[in-house]
DNA sequence: ATACAAGTTCAAGTTAACTTGAGGTCAACA
DNA sequence: TGTTGACCTCAAGTTAACTTGAACTTGTAT
């Protein structure tokens, strides 16, 4: 540490296990800032890894780093809780797939069914999350190309 | 419907609201299989349904088209049953850490602070989850090139 | 018999999120 | 003062999962 609360582009890889050129990507678009330099080199406040950190679950959830990036502003208080409250719903969803997936999973593996993704009780376990629309069931994960089709 | 039971390619578009292109993208990977053809276009057993609601809640669950693929086969059942399980596991904490994000968000959603992301009763939230490692906590997500870097 | 809407193949393009490579620059140590 | 290892920039490459375009084939309706 050069000083308190300072860390230069190599502390913080591996601090937070982000390979440097990841941290100069993230930079590049916005997520995180340097303080400043020395000589050529990027210093971050320390704070910087709990941003990382936020990035890091904010990924794991499956948002994109452009919609991590906008929940990081200060924008307009009114319309962006409404978008966090919209992801949240999003989240929960989510959280019920999975949940019955893993139910799936767990009983697949100590099943009979020659195929295990085909086995009736397997089946079972996962309708019980499909309720609504299970297929296409979230709009683009991690989008393709097309704004939006004539789909949905 | 041509025959009880086999749909073409065009009514299983439309059933599953898959694109042609991606259907005729997962049969070349081996996720789906055309029972034959009329003419040049391919007939599908409606059983094809079944399986492209299991592909898209894998994917939604972060798998790999790849990685579903193998769980579609019907190889060794050892090494196969221990790879579910562990499957399951992955999505255990998976759900954990989802539920402690939406948890945050949903308080984000109705909270002061200026940046939502950084309002002290968020992190607390966030850090319910994160008892274990929370950056890079899952091998690369959809990963990118490195085979396994020294890292971890 | 002819038209044609809708399918087919194959190659190439797209997007997100990074990584890699080439060539340049320093701050610090000997 | 000189060397050097670590960082810098910028452009180009990589992977997954599809999509798009061009050129061709056909079952079906007319």
């Amino acid at each position: 540490m050069i000083q308190k609360g300072i860390l230069d582009i190599a502390e913080v890889a591996k601090a937070s296990g982000l390979p440097a050129s990841t941290l100069r990507f993230y930079e590049e678009k916005g997520l995180i800032e340097s303080i400043g330099r020395n000589g050529l080199r990027r210093l971050f406040d320390s704070s910087v890894l709990q941003r990382l950190a936020l990035i890091s679950l904010g990924r794991s959830a499956g948002f994109s780093l452009d919609e991590i990036a906008t929940m990081f502003t200060t924008d307009g208080p009114r319309i962006d809780r409404a978008l966090l409250s919209a992801k949240a719903d999003e989240l929960d969803a989510k959280i019920h797939r999975l949940t019955a997936l893993r139910n799936g999973l767990r009983h697949a593996a100590a099943c009979q069914a020659p195929s295990h993704l085909e086995c009736p009780k397997f089946q079972r376990l996962l309708r019980m999350a499909g309720k609504k629309r299970l297929i296409r069931a979230d709009k683009r994960e991690r989008g393709p190309l097309k704004p939006a089709a004539a789909n949905e």
